[in-house]
DNA sequence: AGCAAAAAATCTGTATACATGAAGATTGAC
DNA sequence: GTCAATCTTCATGTATACAGATTTTTTGCT
């Protein structure tokens, strides 16, 4: 056939990962995704190398291939290190951020702020997840840019747990609110220590949500 | 054979790759490396897939992989994520180190001031990396250690060519120990102040000498 | 009936084979 | 003599084959 298929194995597994149709833990046999997709085992092992180095999917030697989950170590420090990185990405965006940019970050605000009226958890999802890419768009810088996103898309099976928790969705927007003011009138410094805040308390209430499913 | 080919290859290829005997842009020929090595092209072509996420490497379809050569765009952004991470562990290993970390930080700085007292540029390169990356492990966050490792390696082709500029030893050198003050004061803003300008310089002396070199 | 040990089945890691697309060489024309 | 077009060669991408290891199942013993 003709050279397309890893690209498309890798997207198509990407999206089956951060979509929640295969959790952390699973399993992801070879000969069964080979068959599924109807290609060789040696594309699937290539796609399956490519998450493994994006931190989606976890290989062990000998022992297959898993969607990578994470222990509670492991995912503390990773909210830690996309909270500094997207602290960055404020700090930077408020500097330099074009009119282009600005109105990218607007529009997802505002897609935000129709979910949170809706009162529509499945919206509110996907439209932050794009308010925050805007923001690491804003920076300019396409290398930072493009590590903010695979952390952003390493962490998404996690946040999907977390945003049940009630009321979460009207203080991230709140939040966001607050991030956006800052970067508007263009101080880095305070829209970088927001976003800090808005990332690592995702985090915390995570763990705590991790905390209370395993007493039960 | 027994499986340890690939994780071998890929160890071998990436210190080929940053210790420079494999320079940026050259071809990384599947075929002759299969036979260098005495193995099939099976794990060779996995150990570039792994060395292309963690960015030492670029495979193009259709094109083959060649070792990363960074254009002077992405060259500025790299160190510009490089130097945002390292602020950041500065900030946090000056609220977290332990007494170990501080020894191992405080040896790692003893080891280039050696280097810098013996005018020693090949003895100072590697002191200077084992210096950094002992800022990263005194974080606690093995996530961000494991995040700032990776960057370090894949710049550390294009620091080379940099610490041939006249008396920049001693100025990194007397950059670290402002560094290594703030963070033993446990002021985390001027540490992380300090070490992401001491990050940026290298990007922009770089860059002077890569302008310098195409003037040629 | 429960546990342990051995055998069978299965899956990973590596090697090899083959086809398609790309790069280079050779030949022909201007 | 130079440029272009075609053909040849070669490398990549995928498929298939095979060996070793791991896991599961089955069988025998307590």
């Amino acid at each position: 056939m003709r050279g397309e298929q890893t690209p498309r194995l890798r997207e198509a597994l990407e999206d089956d990962i951060v979509a929640g149709r295969l959790r952390p833990g699973q399993r992801l046999d070879e000969v069964s995704l080979a068959e599924r997709f109807g290609v060789s085992r040696t594309p699937i092992r290539e796609a399956l190398i490519q998450l493994s180095a994006s931190g989606l999917v976890d290989i062990r030697p000998r022992r297959g291939a898993h969607v990578t989950l994470l222990g509670p170590r492991e995912l503390v420090e990773s909210f830690e290190l996309m909270a500094e990185i997207e602290a960055s990405c404020a700090r930077l965006a408020a500097a330099r951020m074009s009119a282009a940019d600005r109105a990218a970050i607007a529009a997802a605000h505002a897609e935000c702020r129709e979910a949170v009226a809706a009162g529509d958890d499945a919206a509110y999802y996907p439209a932050n997840a794009v308010f925050h890419a805007a923001i690491y768009a804003a920076t300019g810088n396409r290398v930072l840019g493009a590590e903010a996103l695979r952390l952003q898309r390493a962490l998404q099976p996690y946040r999907r747990l977390q945003l049940k928790v009630p009321r979460r969705m009207d203080a991230s927007f709140a939040e966001h609110e607050a991030i956006l003011e800052a970067l508007f009138a263009g101080d880095g410094a305070t829209a970088a220590e927001r976003l800090r805040a808005h990332v690592l308390v995702q985090g915390e209430r995570f763990m705590s949500l991790l905390a209370a499913l395993e007493e039960a």
